[in-house]
DNA sequence: CCGCGTCTGTCAGGGAATTGTCAGCGGACA
DNA sequence: TGTCCGCTGACAATTCCCTGACAGACGCGG
């Protein structure tokens, strides 16, 4: 799951990198408006974190340029406590919740993990496609109850495929969404991990359209 | 999928199209500002990937016309690294994304696929025509309801009839089309994917018009 | 600092699905 | 009725995907 930090302090944003990362988000950063504009605009993020006072543009106008432009990623908002009118303009550009600073990390993952359940669509953690559950709160994933021992990345590529369920996802999208614009990897690396990961749920569970991509198997 | 390359520059036009071809695109080539405002016109593209820089007709004035006269494809421009206001301007004229030069391909490759999928979920992406119905986002064809199971190759073809439905499509077109310039194939292997479509789809499906080409039923 | 185990990307070999070609056949059209 | 065009089954070539092996990276405990 990926996830946008817009921030123009380096360090903060490394904080908050390493918090969600640890929280199974993939963490890529902004640190003015422009740049933030066009990934937020071209790229599929779960969330945005988004800092109000940024360098070049406003943060307040790439959240309204973003919703003007029909982009509905969940954005949570850092304002500096007590600042009303920033919130009351935040409603107004439309931001889906805020953090006033200074903050506790645990606070910022507990509200990023929310913000990314509602807008799915879910009141619980636990999605289940077929005869998988995937808890993302708990970061687990059964299988007909049975509880697999994932890694990491086997845990979110088979996250990206739950989100995709009832889709076809092509490999180098698998690529994108777990690696980001990191384009070392071949494309042989996914196919070495959805072995992996049908050695673990055994057959039945991740299927191949040979020259579309992967996706989960719906019905028994 | 079809995009369009305008670059002044032959062999920079020659590492995009090369780079986009292995993404997957089928890349056609303008190099100055009157034949690609034709073709961006006439022809229905995917994807324009446009450097500013260009004899003729400056960049920024085709994209313009391009907007003023309906052309809603995704356009990627390509910028001089830094130089603001021709971003700026950019936005004004309609511009869906940038990309300063110099650039990795891999970023090139990936903006365009992104740009390409941000438009693709604009438009309603399951199209019907008589008993057939394509869904391009899940990449699914069903008839009567009935899912078939295509290969890619397949696929492609039966896209291609229905983006032509109502006409009829002649072989070389489809050919065209679906390898691209590369000639290296016979019209027979045409007919022989079109055979294999009809063996899953069944009679009263696709039809042929001796001596024209292939077209869809359109009536039950 | 070293040894150990785990995770992960790459590589190469093999197998299977896909796909191009060929040749024979049958119907359409003049 | 002859010719041409398109259809189709068979086969070979190709592409795509799976998997086991291996090595580098990383973390951990001693």
């Amino acid at each position: 799951m990926r996830c946008l930090i817009v921030e123009d302090d380096a360090r903060i944003a490394a904080d908050i990198a390493q918090a969600l990362e640890q929280a199974g988000f993939r963490a890529e950063h902004a640190a003015d408006g422009e740049s933030a504009w066009f990934m937020g605009g071209t790229e599929d993020y779960a969330l945005i974190v988004l800092d109000l006072g940024l360098p070049r543009i406003d943060g307040l106008t790439v959240l309204k340029r973003w919703r003007s432009e029909g982009v509905d990623i969940p954005v949570l908002v850092l304002t500096a406590r007590g600042s009303w009118n920033e919130r009351v303009e935040g409603i107004d550009a439309g931001a889906d919740d805020y953090l006033p600073k200074p903050f506790r990390m645990e606070e910022l993952v507990a509200r990023a993990r929310a913000l990314v359940r509602r807008a799915s669509g879910r009141v619980n953690p636990v999605q289940q496609v077929g005869r998988l559950a995937l808890d993302t709160n708990r970061q687990t994933v059964s299988i007909d109850g049975r509880m697999l021992n994932l890694t990491q990345l086997e845990f979110r590529l088979i996250s990206c495929l739950v989100m995709n369920a009832e889709r076809v996802v092509p490999p180098v999208e698998l690529l994108e969404q777990i690696y980001g614009d990191d384009d070392s990897r071949d494309v042989n690396a996914i196919e070495a991990v959805i072995a992996r990961l049908r050695r673990k749920t055994g057959p039945g569970v991740i299927g191949t359209r040979r020259g579309f991509g992967y996706f989960l198997e719906q019905s028994p």
